[in-house]
DNA sequence: ACAGCATTAGACCGATTGGTCCAGTGATGT
DNA sequence: ACATCACTGGACCAATCGGTCTAATGCTGT
């Protein structure tokens, strides 16, 4: 019956702990790196002690950083719905999630990086994290394909534009923390010729 | 005439402490980041004791990761002019270097990131690693640009060619970390179609 | 042989790391 | 009123962190 998971004290923190938590590690991770990134300055930042951190994330750290990741990846699958659901074609919606993005690029500072790929990419041993980073990953190009091929390219094609542009993102972001300008990451979608359209008009 | 800055102690570390530390370093900091690669380990993996490491660079873990990211940036280069220098044209010589690209990909365990990256993105607060960072990749950057001139392209279209290239490059070599797979490296050419190109044949 | 210098070897340091543990605390159902 | 239970607060821990320091160890030129 009632919902109350979320409601409750208005006066102090309006989201709960755990939610804090998630926030903040998908913020400094994002920013410094998992290992770059300290206990104490991540329970500071959300503003928990570190009981709490141990009683909804039992494994600590590590538990986390999944955690972050996978709210991170959710709002990026977020993003990409918003963008391609209304878009004419595929091109159009590509351009708008180019658009977010650098907007969102400059909203965090003009700095942080792929908060999965920061989070995740902690060396080969830990074959989990790795595992987990491609899981989310290829959500984001197989839903970026799914959306290509609803908006008419055949299915080969959206496999491969949707491949395509992940790494345009990747690099493209990359090339925006460089310099610290989001505009590298707004002309992207110039880039995005299929190479099969390139044939098309012989 | 006598070239013998590698040569020399034939049983022992053909290696001098130096440039063992340097490429440790730039091995280790590549697969698991700056802050993710402890100094014992380090140590462990050059075969130095800490003595050496702070005769060698006074400022210790950051002055090596410095040396290690130049380094690595030269190394890229060289596998730049390598491919573009003999090459009848930018496309092909891009082909040659993501080729080697993903040959070196699987030499290095299928893992590894980009050196430069994984050394220096250590957050916003490390002001002197981000613009050493941005310094070497403008510089991987303007040396492409100069071949793609060289073979033909006009300034801004070189400098346009350079930069998507770049964002090819850091976007594939992510998505065949994620992947485990060179080929996505291999791949890479194919995109590389400049913009200017689409509308070349109206 | 000796002085001088670059290099090595590793003991040692305080600070910080991620993690454990348990005594509270406060809202809840009975 | 009381027991229950999810949650909090923080003291405490061994291990490791990056870094300092000094004595020994070579190789140099003289």
């Amino acid at each position: 019956m009632d919902d109350v998971t979320t409601a409750g004290s208005a006066p102090d923190q309006p989201l709960p702990t755990r939610e804090r938590l998630i926030l903040a590690a998908a913020s400094l991770f994002r920013n410094k790196g998992y290992s770059g990134t300290g206990l104490a300055e991540l329970l500071t930042e959300a503003a928990a002690p570190k009981g709490s951190l141990y009683h909804h994330f039992p494994n600590g750290k590590s538990d986390l950083a999944l955690a972050a990741a996978n709210w991170a990846s959710e709002q990026m699958l977020q993003l990409i719905d918003a963008s391609f659901t209304p878009a004419p074609s595929f091109q159009e919606g590509a351009k708008t999630v180019c658009y977010k993005l650098a907007k969102l690029f400059d909203l965090q500072g003009k700095w942080s990086g792929c908060p999965v790929s920061a989070t995740l990419f902690e060396g080969p041993e830990n074959e989990a994290f790795h595992q987990h980073a491609a899981l989310l990953f290829e959500g984001w190009i197989s839903a970026t394909a799914a959306h290509a091929q609803r908006l008419g390219l055949a299915e080969a094609e959206a496999q491969a534009a949707a491949e395509n542009f992940y790494i345009l993102l990747q690099g493209g972001w990359q090339l925006a923390r460089v310099r610290r300008d989001s505009d590298v990451i707004r002309g992207l979608h110039l880039q995005l010729c299929p190479p099969m359209q390139l044939q098309k008009n012989d």
